[in-house]
DNA sequence: CCTGTCCCTTTGTCCGACAAAGTTAGGGGC
DNA sequence: GCCCCTAACTTTGTCGGACAAAGGGACAGG
């Protein structure tokens, strides 16, 4: 028979971690809002009692979690963390737990359609602008598969952005960092992708200008598939995300 | 005209940072597998022929990254991000966004249908034998409303799990760990909700064993029009999600 | 075989220091 | 009076060394 719990397990945290918990607290409870200034690693030392070193390893902790960042001339504020810098972190985990295409194709093809469907329902005009902007960009670039797949990329940003659903953004930024990679080599490789991506793209604007959304959906639809087709033609749906897909993400997010 | 480019940009980072990348880097290519050991901060000194003290905040950065982590004996090894510790980082990045609660039901309405839909198709025999034991479970606690929530946010993460696809079981990841704490309050709140929970997730089992996806996708819609039911029974949908949820996420985060 | 002890390693923390880069204030030129 | 330039001053990034506490391992004794 267990013992009945006398004792709660105490709470032994090295300092640098209540440092980097404190700060949390307050930033997340609203008392710090994002921009306001922390305050120098001289403040810090001064109010939690600590050594210099041990600040700057709390710091470190809440610089990497995005919840604090240095200005231009390195002063500590609080700040709104970014969803790609998140999500270029998810995608990495999604590569070292080695995911397929299959699951990265199967949960695009949901999370693409959903941002399709609130787009239609809520795109405002400033939405179709931009979105006829990166059209017209990428017409431009038809012929450059970086260029292009980097388009693409944006385009269906805007498009999760025009369903002003940022819990339906945010999910589907890391399966979405994962896929940009590929368009550029399905481009390359298959010479009508760049066109047949373009009218795509082309379509989905018109249908969000009608707010048609079996005319979105439609269209996301096939401009996926059309995207595994190309895939197949070069890889097998199988296969794991590769190694090689990381470094891209590593450059997005130094960049 | 511009130059030509005689220069490259040169690399002007931190040496902290310089580490955490090498040892990123090294990571990611699989060169250090998950579970290999890092080696001592003082290994790490003679390597990177830098103080203790910039080896310690390159850590820090790794560590809150998921990528390595401190075993028992408080050594340092390579380690496969978790999604749930990822997944709170943006479900906190989603509360101080302030997104309301209709994007969080819209956001799960998709995300788990397309689960559900994953699960009835490819579930195992295990899949179902754990969402079973989850049911009994909950059946037992259906009067403790903490315990039930605790059982119904397992629940989903399971059926997650049966769908076989790990994109998915991450995207949907952040916007149920916000969903989690109010699933609490609305059992509290609204007499029936229990039972109606329970019984939501039997059918929900018996459609996954039954290969039958459009019950599957009846009871997930239902379950969700309950949850949303419920929840504008104690406070409107538009409002954003409050700071109170982020306490839920940083306590579930250190467990 | 279990246990207590000693020793070595490793981590967490601290102190003090310095160069480089940014900031601020004051002085000189117009 | 206003603007630019330079000289302090501040802050960050890094370094060297130091020490206590906790873990792990070897080893003797029960």
């Amino acid at each position: 028979m267990p013992l009945a719990p006398l004792f709660r397990p105490i709470d032994v945290a090295p300092a640098y971690q209540k440092v980097a918990d404190a700060i949390e607290r307050e930033i997340v409870n609203g008392r710090i809002k994002p921009g306001d200034p922390i305050g120098t690693e001289h403040d810090l030392v001064r109010q939690f009692g600590v050594n210099r070193s041990t600040i700057r390893e709390g710091i470190r902790v809440l610089e990497e979690g995005g919840l604090i960042s240095r200005d231009s001339s390195r002063r500590l504020h609080a700040c709104l963390p970014r969803y790609t810098k998140l999500a270029s972190r998810l995608s990495r985990a999604l590569v070292l737990h080695e995911v397929t295409f299959r699951e990265l194709y199967e949960a695009s093809m949901t999370l693409e359609v959903a941002s399709i469907e609130g787009a239609v329902e809520r795109a405002t005009d400033e939405n179709i602008a931009e979105l006829t902007d990166n059209l017209a960009r990428s017409e431009a670039v038809v012929g450059d598969p970086a260029a292009l797949a980097e388009c693409d990329a944006e385009f269906h940003v805007l498009v999760a952005k025009a369903s002003q659903n940022r819990v339906l953004q945010l999910a589907r930024e890391p399966a979405a960092q994962l896929f940009y990679p590929t368009t550029e080599m399905i481009v390359t490789g298959v010479a009508e992708g760049g066109p047949r991506l373009v009218a795509a793209h082309r379509h989905l604007i018109d249908a969000i200008r009608r707010r048609d959304r079996e005319a979105g959906v439609l269209w996301t639809r096939r401009h996926l598939q059309d995207w595994r087709r190309g895939f197949e033609k070069i890889a097998s749906l199988d296969r794991s995300v590769e190694h090689m897909y990381m470094e891209h993400a590593q450059a997005a997010r130094r960049r």
